[in-house]
Parts: C-alpha cells; structure tokens; sequence
DNA sequence: GCGACAG
DNA sequence: ATCTTGTCGC
C-alpha cells in the first residue's frame, strides 16, 4: 500500500501519480533486474497536455524510460474539446485502427485519437510521452490492445484493484479525518 | 462571468 | 475516479 496525498486537478495529475509510478519502476529495476521494459505505457497524457508535458513525459524524463500516454478521455487543451466536430471525427472511425491526429489551434500535432477495437465506440488519446514517435506509439499501442484498453494498463488497473479488495487502506499517521460540519464549511467560504 | 478538462 | 441497476450481444 502507498498513500497518496495530492488530490487530483485536472492538468495536474503527474503529482498525484508519478511519484508512486517512479517508486514503482525503481523497485522493479531493484527486485527483478531481468525484467527491464524497453517502454511504458501510461494512463493519462504526454504532450497532450496543458503545458505540453503531462504523466507520461514526467514520468519518462524521472526514469530516462521511452513512455506512452494512453488517455481514455479528452483533456481539454490548446482549443481541442469535445464538440460535435470531434465527435463526429470520432463516429467516422469505423474498423479497429483507424486513428486521425488531434490538432491544437497552435497547429501543432499533439496526438492521436484511436480506435483500438471493433467492438468500441470510444476511442484511445496517444500522445508522446518520452523518446518515442507518435507514429510508434499509436502502433504500439494497437498491438498491446486485446479490448480497448491496452493489455498492459488494464491489468495494471484489475490486479490494483483486487489487491486493494483484500487489503484495506491502513489509517495514516498524523492524518486526522475532519468531518464535514456547517462550522467548517462556514471556515472555507472566505467572503470579505 | 461560469463551466468545461487525463485519473 | 467511484457507485449502481439493468440490458444487450456473442
């Protein structure tokens, strides 16, 4: 079990995240020598990002490992959106592959969105993280994805979460649960 | 002006 | 992210 303090913002998740995620590498490089991964692939974004350097590419620069951002969801950035452009650009992906670029107004290229199976609707957003192209990692990407999520995030995902099944979080030290009161609400609502 | 916006 | 009831399809 690791605790996190960070509480997550959008634009902000990296230092949530990568601190566990740097741990989480050292200790395999540490305990399993011979299991050394050429690249990772991580759950959120690379340079799909407010300031162009999201999970991915933090976690890539702290560890000098070649890293994937997979986000499963659009981040809002450089005039990109959900709208009905995008959707519609979404609804054009047909078969399992098929992938268009997502440009900011800056005209940059700063990913792609991909559909990485038949069977779904809703697409994958692939975006650098660190020494590796997009063209790459799109297609790496793709080849790791037995459904829509990516083989290796999803069983990141599924064995956390059977693992925190049976191992309840621990209190944390120093760490005093404040419950929510009409006084303490009163105290955030700084007016004047 | 407010809300939207990775996990 | 999390919770939750039912539904659809292979």
């Amino acid at each position: 079990m690791v605790p996190v303090t960070a509480p997550y913002v959008a634009g902000f998740l990296a230092f949530r995240e990568v601190p566990v995620l740097v741990e989480a590498v050292q200790r395999l490089q540490q305990e399993e020598p011979q299991l050394q991964p050429q690249v990772l692939l991580v759950d959120g974004n690379g340079l799909l990002h407010p300031r162009g350097f999201g999970t991915a590419c933090h976690l890539g620069v702290l560890t000098d490992l070649p890293c994937i951002g997979v986000a499963k969801n659009l981040l809002h950035v450089d005039g990109l959106a959900r709208d009905e452009l995008h959707r519609e650009q979404v609804r054009s992906l047909q078969r399992s592959g098929e992938a268009f670029p997502l440009t900011g107004t800056s005209g940059k290229v700063l990913g792609m969105v991909l559909r990485s199976h038949s069977n779904s609707s809703r697409p994958l957003y692939v975006s650098v993280g660190h020494r590796v192209s997009l063209g790459t990692a799109v297609r790496l990407v793709r080849a790791c994805c037995r459904f829509r999520i990516p083989e290796p995030i999803r069983q990141a995902d599924i064995r956390s979460r059977e693992y925190l099944r049976r191992q309840p979080c621990a209190p944390v030290e120093g760490l005093e649960a404040v419950p929510a009161s009409p006084e303490s609400k009163k105290e955030t609502e700084l007016e004047d």
